[in-house]
DNA sequence: AACCGATGTCCGCGATCGATGACAACACAG
DNA sequence: CTGTGTTGTCATCGATCGCGGACATCGGTT
C-alpha cells in the first residue's frame, strides 16, 4: 500500500502483526522496544523515531520502496497490484527483446 | 529503490534534492525543518522524527510503497530497475496480451 | 462470579531531539 | 585576492521521546 502518513504506516504494522499473530507485546521483545511504543506507533503516533519504524518494519516482514512519484506506473495508471502480479524481470526481459530496448 | 535504513532514506533524498536543484537550506523551508536537520537526514541520521521524514518525501515528490516481503517479485528477482526503466503500465499490457496472463 | 490475556492510559525519569546562531572548509566567479 | 554560495560542525536550550511500572478496560474461559 502506498504511505503517506505515520497513520498509514501505523495500520500497515498493526494489520501485519495481527496477520502474523502476535501480541504487542511479543512485536514489542521482537524489534526491541517497549509494549507503549508499539501501541503508539499503531495509533499513527506523530513523531515517533525512524530507525525503530523501520525495524519494526523489518520484524513484521514489510518491505518499504521509495521512487519518484512521476515514475510511479502504479499512480499514473491506477494499478493496484504494481509488484506482486507479475515476475518483474521476466515481463521485461521479454520487453526488452521484443525491442523496445531500456 | 528499496529503503531498509535511515542512511538508505537519506541517500534518497539527497539524490532526489539535487536532481530537483535545491539547496538544502531550500528544502529545509519548504519541509519546514531546519536546514540542520535536513543535513543530518541526508546523512543517514538514526534516529529522526518520522513525520518529518514523510514531509521531507513528500516535498521531494518521493512515493512511498509498503508491501508484504513475500509478494516483493523485485526482491526474489534482483532485478535493479523496477519502475524508473520502462512504462511499467504498458510492459504488463502487452505482457498479458501476449498469453502470459497473470 | 472469578480469572485471564490483550489492549490502552497515566505518571515520572533520563536521554535525545530539533531549532538557533556562529563559524570553518571548500569551490567558484569576478 | 575578494566576495559569494553551499555544505558541514559545534554549543546551547527548551521540548519531546521512549522506558518502566502501575492501573483500567474489555472479551473470553472456567
Amino acid at each position: 500500500m502506498r504511505v503517506r502518513t505515520p497513520t498509514d504506516v501505523g495500520l500497515s504494522i498493526r494489520e501485519r502483526r495481527k496477520a502474523l499473530q502476535l501480541d504487542q507485546a511479543e512485536l514489542a521483545r521482537r524489534v526491541g522496544v517497549s509494549r507503549q511504543w508499539i501501541i503508539g506507533i499503531e495509533k499513527g503516533k506523530a513523531r515517533a523515531d525512524f530507525s525503530l519504524v523501520m525495524r519494526t518494519l523489518d520484524a513484521l516482514g514489510i518491505v518499504l520502496w521509495a521512487e519518484d512519484e512521476n515514475s510511479a506506473a502504479a499512480q499514473q495508471t491506477g494499478d493496484p497490484l504494481p509488484f506482486s502480479a507479475v515476475r518483474i524481470a521476466d515481463v521485461l526481459a521479454a520487453h526488452r527483446g521484443a525491442g523496445a530496448g531500456q
